[in-house]
DNA sequence: ATGATTAGAACGATCGTTCGATCTAATCAT
DNA sequence: ATGATTAGATCGAACGATCGTTCTAATCAT
């Protein structure tokens, strides 16, 4: 998740990323970070500027990993609907297999602890606007109805997002059927004719 | 919102709930709360026990409105869909009218902050069963596809969370009509055969 | 030997919380 | 009716703890 930095700011970052989650930003001290991380106070300020630095890198850091993570195997000369299933299938493995990095993102892309300029980068390095594309070509073709890609996008998002939730919590078992499933709603959702075109 | 609160009370919880959306949790201090509720420390402590106390008795109580709000005028002697709609709008509604509270409550709903005793509370007082409830009803009467009624719920809860995050980001323009149609969208994605049935 | 890294003391600031003093208004005794 | 008494509301200074950050001096690796 984190290769493109040293080991020294990987044992910040991730043990920052473990302490976020289960305790709060504010229950996660410089002085927890330094012992659970290993890495004395004196270094880890060798390494970042301040605790926000720590949060804005840990964020960007995720951000990237996220939106390699959901576009990967991504190909345009598949069919949108090949393409609609994989970069879905993606998120949801993503929300299964790095929770932490996931719920992180979740809590803190609306948190003014963030500096707009590492939200910047976030959507420059996610995945927002490429999926936006495919809903449009979507559109354009007569597949999805006639509206603005950004808000199917967005609700599909929220609803994977809540899907993931629901099992990060234990009130769901979210098996490749559900998955699928719960795939095909979006689907269903948005097309001019209802079921899957092939 | 805070009816069932005194002037002291009252004026602590608003105050709490701007700052916490504005500066988040942990630039939120008591001291600050002190000084733009006009209410001073000493007498926030005779009505309150702790900071903990504060935020768990906002959700609390936010919860609760946004219960009643989002439940408001349904009647079980109207079709499924009637009542779809109304509990949709209602919802929608809620986030443009209050959108504090909304954006509280999906900040912390998760948060180690609040009590499990909190959580407890706030699904009894909560739409989620009673509206698990008619999505369980419309699958019987064939309505909706045969799947589980709470996957359902969430990501339809999900998708109108997005979307009115995206109206808050003023990513989006939330007309009636745009909330009409992500409403539709919701139906399409679960029911049987395509289009609104009446 | 030199730069990286350590542990941890020290800094001022600020945190959540406490506490005794003061104010208010209702109740009591006469 | 009036002065005494009282319960509780309110205040803000003060407390000890902890925060993020800096600094020092010792130790480690190459």
């Amino acid at each position: 998740m984190f290769e493109q930095y040293n080991k020294v700011q990987q044992a910040v970052l991730e043990t920052t990323l473990h302490l976020i989650i289960d305790k709060e930003l504010q229950a996660t001290s410089m002085s927890l970070i330094a012992k659970v991380s290993g890495v004395s106070t004196g270094n880890i300020y060798h390494y970042f500027s301040s605790k926000e630095d720590i949060i804005n890198e840990l964020y960007k850091a995720i951000v990237r990993f996220n939106g390699e993570f959901v576009m990967k195997d991504m190909n345009k000369a598949n069919s949108i609907l090949t393409q609609f299933r994989k970069v879905w299938r993606n998120l949801i493995e993503l929300g299964i297999k790095y929770p932490k990095g996931f719920r992180f993102i979740e809590q803190y892309s609306f948190s003014p602890y963030i500096y707009e300029q590492s939200k910047l980068e976030a959507y420059r390095d996610g995945w927002c606007g490429p999926l936006e594309k495919l809903y449009q070509q979507a559109i354009e073709e007569g597949v999805f109805v006639r509206l603005q890609p950004q808000m199917m996008v967005q609700m599909h998002y929220g609803s994977i997002v809540y899907l993931l939730k629901s099992h990060q919590q234990d009130m769901l078992e979210l098996t490749d059927d559900v998955a699928d499933q719960a795939i095909l709603f979006c689907w269903n959702a948005v097309i001019q004719e209802k079921g899957w075109n092939d």
